[in-house]
DNA sequence: CGCTTCTGTCATCTA
DNA sequence: TCTAGATGACAGAAG
């Protein structure tokens, strides 16, 4: 499970990569924080693929503090308010592809030890604690513009800002008159090159208050009549793809859309310290975003649904969703099979049943100890084995009237119709058991005088007639007609309780008899019950070779899948590491040189924020896992 | 003759 | 307490 998910968040990364490239911020910090360690952020200036939006601010102005911060109005407000934006944006013909991002920190040939900030060697190992502390120190804006004063650049780490080298302090002083507001409110916002993103961005103080009213436009009323049906509709959209392709408890609670271009480099704040209380709340409520999701499941899904609405799009479509899909799918129709081919075979086992009665209605007269002996007795007219009382003692009347009580062609014949009502198991199974069954012979054979020898051969339909005197009696039978019993066995057997009592009142019989008669009918009653009783092992044995057969195909099936995913997973891994490649060719450090790809990586870090990372050397690694694998050899010898 | 399968029966338990 | 049903175990017959 942790290797399925990190493999996701894996993804995750890459979308967030890929999705910066068009302008759509993703926060996946909550996410992330039990895989990654919280990053300072970078990406700033106009076409910063990573610009926070600033609805935080606005909630902040707007609606003020007094409003809760978990409050699910507020933060569907605010989402609306990301979506509309990212409708805008993507109405735009213009992507913004172009990156701005502050150097993290530069690696020099002889070591990290010439940077100010002791933190910048952690890279990945940065705190949350300085990310907190760095979002006191971040302008107004709310974007992910990240830049800060430079008085408090100097001071510590902060943001991005914290991983400064003092060559980009000083490249960000002599640029600082570069107006921001004019980067806000320019239409090539795009098209600033990165080093000038970077001056504007360190330039909060010179933050005019017309960008205020910039944001208060753009949240115009009209925008939120036509947010209500994009938002309404992208939401139930995305919240049944994302509960369709995502059924296992992913947690993607705070990932948001917002878009770049609009709004471009954010001028800061007049003051920094205003801007310092107020992006600290921004965070704070940022970090909310779970719990208000948890609060607002709906939308929350929804609003988490946008950019994995995206990841199925782009990656997982096959994989998520028509895989599971397809899971479902069969899962279902298999069960919706076999219980149409239960039903099926039901009315085909009645069917047959009742074709191999047609065919063998005179044979097996005696054989009717099956699971139709209980309701096959006696029985001329009446079907239902409830009704064997009253039959029987009309049957009883008839016996009593013959010198033994057994009128062969009136006892047997009618009870075959009566089989095939009552049975309850496949006709297979139970014209085996008819089959089988030689305890109880019929009642024609009893009424004979001259019995036959037991030798238990089973007769065929054809051999209806004569032959079935030579049919051998059970030991129960004989014992009956040794004792002089007027009643056969199956009667025994089949009558109720209460009508054996009153037989074994009213007939005055011996002790010996009644003796007889008790055993005669507990032994044909357990035969039957015998019978029934292998039968249901031999079916419960049957299903369950079927469903280790369907768990083996589901087995199957799974496995499929997870080479698929595996797949795609790696492709998407893949596709990762070119957009680094990329994304790195385009930045440029304090001394204007591209970044190297081979010693810098991206990450992403808290609150979607991606950081130019150095990578570690791989001699130092190297060093410490020889010192270590020495160690182990020293302590081994 | 030995093995397997089928069937009946007994003993026991449960409802 | 009795009865019916279920089931394991055993034995005998048959293939």
């Amino acid at each position: 499970m942790q290797i399925a998910k990190k493999c996701f968040t894996e993804g995750l990364i890459q979308l967030t990569i890929f999705l910066s490239l068009v302008g759509v911020r993703v926060d996946i910090d909550s996410y992330l924080t039990g895989y990654y360690s919280p990053l300072a952020e970078i990406n700033l200036g106009p076409s910063s693929a990573y610009t926070q939006t600033p609805f935080h601010v606005l909630r902040d102005t707007l609606d003020g503090y007094g409003v809760h911060p978990k409050c699910p109005e507020l933060d569907y407000f605010f989402a609306s308010r990301r979506l509309l934006d990212e409708v805008r944006t993507l109405g735009s013909p213009r992507f913004h592809t172009q990156l701005n991002a502050w150097l993290v920190h530069q690696v020099s040939s002889t070591g990290p030890s010439t940077s100010n900030n002791p933190d910048t060697s952690a890279g990945l190992e940065s705190t949350e604690n300085e990310a907190g502390e760095a979002s006191e120190h971040l302008p107004v804006r709310g974007q992910d513009v990240h830049c800060q004063p430079d008085s408090e650049l100097a001071q510590g780490p902060c943001g991005a800002g914290a991983f400064l080298s003092e060559d980009e302090v000083k490249i960000k002083e002599e640029e600082e008159a570069v107006p921001l507001t004019q980067l806000a409110d320019s239409s090539t916002l795009e098209h600033e090159s990165l080093l000038e993103g970077i001056t504007t961005l360190s330039e909060p103080d010179h933050v005019p208050p017309a960008t205020d009213i910039n944001w208060n436009n753009l949240l115009s009323v009209a925008d939120l009549d036509v947010l209500d049906s994009l938002v309404t509709d992208r939401l139930l959209e995305l919240d049944s793809d994302i509960s369709s392709a995502i059924s296992q408890d992913v947690s993607l609670h705070d990932a948001m859309v917002a878009s770049v271009g609009a709004f471009g480099p954010a001028s800061g704040s007049a003051e920094s310290r205003t801007v310092g209380q107020q992006q600290r709340t921004l965070l704070w409520l940022e970090s909310t975003n779970s719990s208000l999701s948890d609060s607002l499941p709906g939308m929350a899904v929804g609003l988490a649904a946008l950019p994995f609405a995206s990841v199925c799009n782009l990656t997982g479509n096959m994989t998520s969703q028509g895989a599971l899909g397809d899971c479902l799918d069969e899962a279902v129709f298999d069960q919706i099979n076999q219980l149409g081919l239960e039903s099926l075979d039901t009315i085909d086992n009645q069917l047959n049943y009742l074709e191999c009665l047609d065919s063998r209605a005179f044979e097996d007269l005696d054989s009717d100890s099956g699971l139709s002996l209980e309701s096959s007795y006696g029985c001329p007219v009446s079907p239902g084995s409830s009704e064997m009382s009253s039959s029987s003692s009309s049957l009883y009347c008839e016996e009593e009237g013959g010198a033994t009580g057994y009128s062969s062609e009136v006892d047997f014949k009618p009870s075959k119709g009566i089989i095939d009502h009552s049975t309850m198991w496949p006709p297979v199974d139970l014209s085996e058991s008819v089959w089988h069954d030689h305890s109880y012979s019929s009642p024609p054979l009893l009424s004979r005088p001259s019995l036959s020898l037991p030798c238990k051969t089973e007769e065929p339909e054809e051999d209806t007639g004569p032959q079935l005197e030579e049919r051998e009696l059970s030991r129960d039978e004989m014992r009956a007609r040794a004792m002089f019993i007027p009643f056969s066995v199956l009667q025994i057997v089949n009558m109720p309780v209460e009508e054996f009592m009153e037989v074994l009142d009213s007939h005055s019989f011996s002790p010996e008899q009644v003796t007889l008669l008790r055993d005669i009918r507990r032994r044909g009653k357990n035969k039957l019950a015998a019978q029934n009783c292998r039968k249901r092992k031999l079916d419960a044995i049957t299903g369950l070779e079927e469903e280790v057969e369907r768990l083996q195909a589901q087995r199957d099936r799974l496995l499929r899948e997870k080479r698929l995913t595996a797949k795609t997973m790696g492709a998407v891994a893949h596709q990762f590491k070119q957009l680094t490649r990329d994304v790195l060719s385009r930045l440029r450090d304090a001394s204007g040189r591209p970044l190297n790809p081979e010693r810098f990586t991206l990450q992403c870090g808290a609150n979607g924020r991606i950081a130019v990372q150095p990578i570690r050397q791989p001699a130092v690694t190297t060093s410490a896992g020889k010192k270590t694998d020495k160690r182990k050899k020293e302590k081994k010898q």
